[in-house]
DNA sequence: CGCCAACTTGATGGCTGTCAAGTCAGGTGG
DNA sequence: CCACCTGACTTGACAGCCATCAAGTTGGCG
């Protein structure tokens, strides 16, 4: 195998040294970590803040909680209390719906703030799985709308962090809604890549950390459907597969596969004004 | 065509008479209105807020505009500046997608907040249209966050709106991800139904306000198959159409449709926690 | 080394998209 | 008032994509 593992062996230096000597290894209750220093910084929800306000929020901290692999970070049903940034390692997260099929709705890498479906009904609604061990920020909401009321860009942060998870699934609709296969593989892929590349990995070449199946549930597809369209992009040199490492090698071409639409409903007018590209741009 | 006109004949009486004599038909500048006399009131954002909150809301009120049937409220790609409160009609919300494929996000009736997706970028991602004359009231987001700092029961209630918006979109995503044409357009229908009953409608019988289009795109599905669909409902004694009148007369094999999924999942354990029914709850 | 889960690959079928024709409703103008 | 016209909808025939079922194959882990 590899030695490449562009998500997890982080090239991310967190202030705070890995969990010295605690008792429990899920919550480190003693365990605070800063967020002026913190390498994630501008991908979470503390990016962009200023100095002054920082400092205000480092006054206490936030408890740092580690997850390992396979294990959940919190499920659904589960009364909601905190928002949980990821400082580092990968999650999937899920919806279980009636009669006990289920639905992933997101893979979250570090920076990403997730837990946001609990705030309306204070109960979570999805579920989040770590698919490698993984360190968040917990962020306790009830703190989080304090501090928001007397630090407005901290409050400006948490409102574009929703609006933003909120603009996601718009896109991951309309990819579900009307694009093929090809398409939906290429896009979770380009998006995948974008991602990483913007936290400085590789965006080229990659491990997927989930399995074909989560791949499927979560583009709406089966897995064998997920294992065949990779094999063809494979065929037709746009990438190379192994198990789980991917090397995209036709960027360009890629693209346009994740832009292809079969299912099209044309509009009928010319001038077009901003659209939005599936899966591309995520928080 | 029946009388019947479950969303547009508005039962409910709003505190504001309709446009006195304002030269603009689109926006009345003059015309603010108040929340604690508003009957859209606790499906709206300011539901649930105690009377000295809402007084201070009112000190103020909110400017209210007139959409009529076809009408942009805010286009894609127009600057963000307002949330917006459906009072009374009937809106899709849609994402443009690059090669100007459209896909509607959703659909918005009286006491629904829309234009929550423009907050992160300070740009509307979406665009909202209205299916019949509307009125809505226009929440600048400045002042919201600012009363939100001194009101906290109001920067509450804007959270649950945002998160709900997150759990509605959830709820699509898995219906889109892994449900037949059969079980869409069944949960889209006892969707319509729930939400028209809890603002005191008949959830029996209503006029879709949409076209076929409209509903396939929202569904991910092309006009014939939700016609085909319909059709085959009617001919099954599950409910009959005429046109855009819909009366539902076996609702509890609507359920069973809605729930039914072809594309099951399973999951590997027992014991289930909380569980998403797609697009049955909705803001 | 052996087992098991994850994955790949093949064959087949069904659902739903596509194309096409026809019907219907509503609105406009004569 | 009626004819016409247009857009929305319905219905049919067909095809293609993707799910399903079924063997393998691989890799990881004990």
């Amino acid at each position: 195998m590899s030695a490449i593992n562009s998500i997890s062996a982080s090239p991310i230096e967190y202030s705070t040294p890995a969990a010295p000597n605690t008792l429990s290894l899920q919550v480190d209750r003693g365990v605070r970590v800063n967020c002026s220093t913190c390498r994630a910084g501008h991908h979470c929800i503390a990016g962009g803040l200023p100095v002054n306000e920082l400092e205000k929020i480092d006054e206490q901290g936030f408890f740092r909680r580690i997850v390992r692999r396979g294990e959940h970070l919190y499920r659904s049903g589960q009364r909601f209390t905190a928002l949980y940034a990821v400082r580092s390692g990968f999650f999937k997260t899920t919806v279980l719906l009636e009669e006990g099929r289920m639905h992933v709705t997101g893979f979250h890498m570090a920076g990403d703030v997730i837990g946001t479906d609990g705030i309306g009904t204070g109960v979570q609604a999805s579920e989040a799985v770590a698919l490698e061990d993984s360190e968040v920020c917990v962020l306790t909401f009830e703190r989080l709308e304090q501090m928001s009321r007397v630090l407005p860009t901290l409050q400006r942060s948490l409102h574009r962090l929703l609006s933003r998870e909120i603009v996601r699934e718009q896109g991951v609709m309309a990819l579900l809604g009307g694009m093929s296969a090809e398409a939906r593989v290429a896009a979770f892929l380009l998006n995948l890549s974008y991602r990483l590349r913007a936290r400085l990995y590789s965006g080229l070449e990659f491990n997927l950390r989930m399995s074909r199946e989560d791949i499927g549930s979560y583009l709406g597809l089966k897995l064998e459907t997920v294992s065949r369209t990779l094999s063809r992009f494979a065929e037709e040199g746009l990438l190379s597969v192994q198990n789980k490492l991917v090397r995209i090698l036709d960027l360009e071409r890629m693209h346009r596969l994740a832009g292809q639409t079969p299912l099209a409903a044309r509009l009928p007018k010319a001038g077009a004004p901003a659209t939005i590209v599936p899966l591309r741009r995520a928080s």
